[in-house]
RNA sequence: GGAGGAGUGCCCGAGUGGUUAAAGGGGACGGACUGUAAAUCCGUUGGCUUAGCCUACGUUGGUUCGAAUCCAACCUCCUCCA
């Protein structure tokens, strides 16, 4: 790995975010000698980004702590064909509306990492439909289309997966890659972008618009893309107990939020802390060598910053007093996450079962019997292996109400109201 | 437009008339072991008012005592030809 001049390069190298760059010293001398605007897309698949993206946002993140502009582009046009990237079949087509909403939902949590406004190092948020949705078919095909080889196209790796699999690659899906590359020159007319991030899959896509940019003239293009995160097992990044780590707060707890973190493989920690939080490195490096149990206090600190990036300190701080209390000292913490069942639900008893379907625990009375015959589950820590237990008023704590548990990890507390 | 092939549970994939809620694998979840880790081992993996009933093998009909399995039409995809 060379050694980077500029800042922004030598941070993002330290830390593990490079994968490739299109042209290292050229990247490094521009980020050297001037103030540079570069992007990330975000498609609006889901109304939350997860933890995949969180990556990507640090990126920019670092980019503004280190004197650039970054531009959050959210993907209001471009969602409307999906990115076949890698995918090995098409997806459902989003309707306009789904679109709109998913970019309302994901834009909240960047103002967490990024200060925007006005100033020559604020961030922008822009959204490409404001420049796609206008175009013009034919003038398009003329302007832009002339200068894409099908040929060429064809032979990419990100469209190999569904190609070989004898899966159908719509016209309109091959259009994205032309239109993410019309992006970066209309970024660059628009706002000055000279560089394209993203993940690596996203490397294809982006040196198709560093490649319009030399034919249609704009000054040279750069790309960076970060790896394709696993974690040591080889899993993908993102799944949680619950599902999906989500970053918006209404969709996963700052409490569900953290024990992610907290739950980090082993071999992870040192990758994780350089990448998620903004650790110096050598406190990270410290943290990360940390043997056998200790390293529990790494993965505590882990879970903190990034949660405290994301939620606010305070929230942060909270959903490691709650776990502290839940797992090291085995009591309730009355701040669990919770759900509010009516208490006159209690008077005639409420059955085990459609309890734990209500606290979302389980998703039947089917699951919620199998979790109960084998063995999972607690009632205010109790073992439960009657599955037509009826829960009444008696069982209800005055303080907490109930403590319900699946495994030992699951906690809810189930509020009477 | 013509000829041939395919569509199975979260995913992959077996299954060509009955004992099939459907082999096997993966993933996921739970248990044991640990350190709220990994690896390993064990178990579970359609719903319900659970000795029973309901829904399910692209869709809709049909044949049959009985269909994921046979027939017809339709939809989608693949391959070759035009």
């Amino acid at each position: 790995m060379s050694a980077f001049r500029s800042d922004f390069l030598r941070t993002l190298s330290e830390r593990g975010f490079i994968h490739q760059i299109s042209d290292e010293s050229g990247l490094d001398e521009l980020f050297a000698k001037e103030t540079v605007t570069a992007y990330i897309g975000f498609d609006p698949t889901a109304s939350s980004l997860h933890a995949g993206g969180l990556i990507q946002i640090m990126m920019l993140h670092w980019m503004q702590q280190t004197g650039h502009r970054p531009v959050a582009l959210m993907g209001g046009g471009t969602g409307m064909i999906g990115d076949p990237s890698f995918k090995d079949e098409a997806r459902k087509l989003m309707t306009p509306e789904t679109i709109q909403t998913n970019i309302d939902g994901i834009r909240k949590v960047f103002s967490n990492y990024l200060t925007f406004g006005e100033g020559p190092r604020d961030a922008l948020m822009v959204n490409n439909a404001d420049w796609l949705l206008p175009l013009n078919y034919l003038e398009f095909l003329r302007d832009v289309g002339r200068h894409f080889s099908v040929n060429r196209m064809l032979s990419f790796d990100s469209v190999k997966l569904r190609l070989d699999r004898d899966q159908s690659l719509s016209f309109l899906e091959f259009n994205y890659m032309i239109l993410q590359a019309y992006d970066f020159v209309e970024l660059n007319k628009r706002y000055g972008v000279r560089l394209q991030m993203g993940g690596s899959d996203q490397w294809g896509n982006i040196i198709n618009g560093i490649d319009l940019g030399h034919r249609l003239g704009t000054p040279q293009l750069f790309a960076l893309t970060s790896p394709l995160l696993t974690t040591a097992s080889g899993a993908k990044m993102g799944k949680s107990l619950n599902g999906a780590v989500w970053l918006n707060p209404d969709m996963l707890s700052a409490y569900d939020f953290w024990q992610y973190w907290r739950n980090t493989e082993d071999a992870d920690v040192g990758r994780f802390l350089k990448l998620y939080t903004t650790l110096p490195l050598d406190e990270a490096a410290r943290l990360a060598a940390l043997g056998g149990a200790e390293i529990n206090e790494a993965k505590k600190m882990l879970a903190t910053e990034v949660t405290a990036m994301l939620h606010g300190r305070d929230a942060a701080e909270q959903a490691s007093e709650t776990a502290r209390k839940t797992f090291e000292e085995g009591i309730t913490a009355d701040t669990l996450p919770s759900v509010e069942v009516p208490r006159s639900a209690f008077i005639n008893g409420i059955g085990i079962l459609s309890l734990f379907v209500t606290s979302g625990l389980a998703a039947s009375n089917g699951e919620a019997r199998r979790h109960i015959q084998g063995g999972a589950v607690r009632l205010n820590d109790e073992p439960v292996s009657d599955d037509r237990r009826l829960i009444t008023l008696d069982d209800l704590d005055q303080e907490n109400g109930l403590k319900l548990s699946l495994g030992k990890k699951k906690h809810i507390l189930v509020r009477p109201v």
